[in-house]
DNA sequence: AATTAATTGCAACAAAGTTTTATTTTTTTG
DNA sequence: CAAAAAAATAAAACTTTGTTGCAATTAATT
């Protein structure tokens, strides 16, 4: 059984070709992918085909969304902790302004954020923006 | 002269009715706001019209955007120091899961990240989500 | 008040996302 | 392994969201 299989059948997914490539398509990226990314990158699957894939991996905590400012939704894979439901996700996200790569950085956690009173927090997103780090060997 | 006319003359905007209808609404809304929620209050707007306000109105520094994970775009009233082509809105976001309401967090500012060697800065956004003031009080 | 410049609304279009349904593929069961 | 059941897929039709070009209208300038 392949590492492809084997991942998928953890997280209770029936074994697909589709969900095969595009798992093969996140595990090769090392960053976030868009669905119009996948969309070129696997020709033969369908739109929406697409569409359900990413929504069922997500679902799953197989992958976890990326909030953007331009009304697109990047996702990229999540760690072991996260699990069918639940999401823990609470590294920051770089975007780069030269390549345009978002990244997830692993190595930095979010700061807790103290709100003003009344405000209950539940999850934070930070994203942070600027030159990567290949980017700015060049 | 009303409030909102010295308002867009101050940022070099030709006083329309659309921007001021528009305007106002962020005056009134003590929140974020988005196409679809202008578009139900200003409906003698033509769309087209109501996308290339917010655009213009984003270029000026009257407001600025509020990323999302789920494609679409929040916009909110900027404070003074926001100009044209610079923004400086170094305030954290707020998401209530409950009510929908999306708030700036003027108070609270977000905190410096000591990112990975390579990486620099440019720019961080900080979205929290969770229950918001008002819904907690109910 | 006349001229110039900018904004608007409309139409046509393009892109993104959703829903339905029949077919195909995968999984389960005997 | 073959049959039955369950799940996923592709295709089509549709809705929503965003963009572009252009003529008509409105606002600013002279
Ligand atoms: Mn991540
Ligand atoms: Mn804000
Ligand atoms: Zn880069
Ligand atoms: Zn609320």
């Amino acid at each position: 059984m392949s590492q492809l299989e084997t991942l998928l059948k953890k997280y209770n997914l029936s074994v697909t070709e589709g969900r095969k490539k595009i798992l093969q398509l996140f595990l090769d990226a090392n960053a976030a992918l868009e669905h119009a990314t996948i969309e070129q990158n696997a020709p033969s699957l369908d739109r929406v085909t697409i569409y359900r894939t990413l929504q069922s991996f997500v679902e799953k905590g197989i992958i976890h969304t990326i909030p953007t400012t331009d009304s697109s939704i990047k996702y990229a894979l999540c760690k072991d902790e996260c699990g069918h439901g639940h999401h823990h996700d609470n590294h920051v996200h770089f975007l780069c302004n030269t390549c345009g790569t978002t990244f997830c950085i692993e190595q930095v956690t979010i700061p807790k954020i103290k709100l003003p009173a009344g405000f209950v927090s539940q999850q934070a997103d930070l994203v942070v923006s600027g030159r990567c780090n290949l980017c700015n060997q060049n």
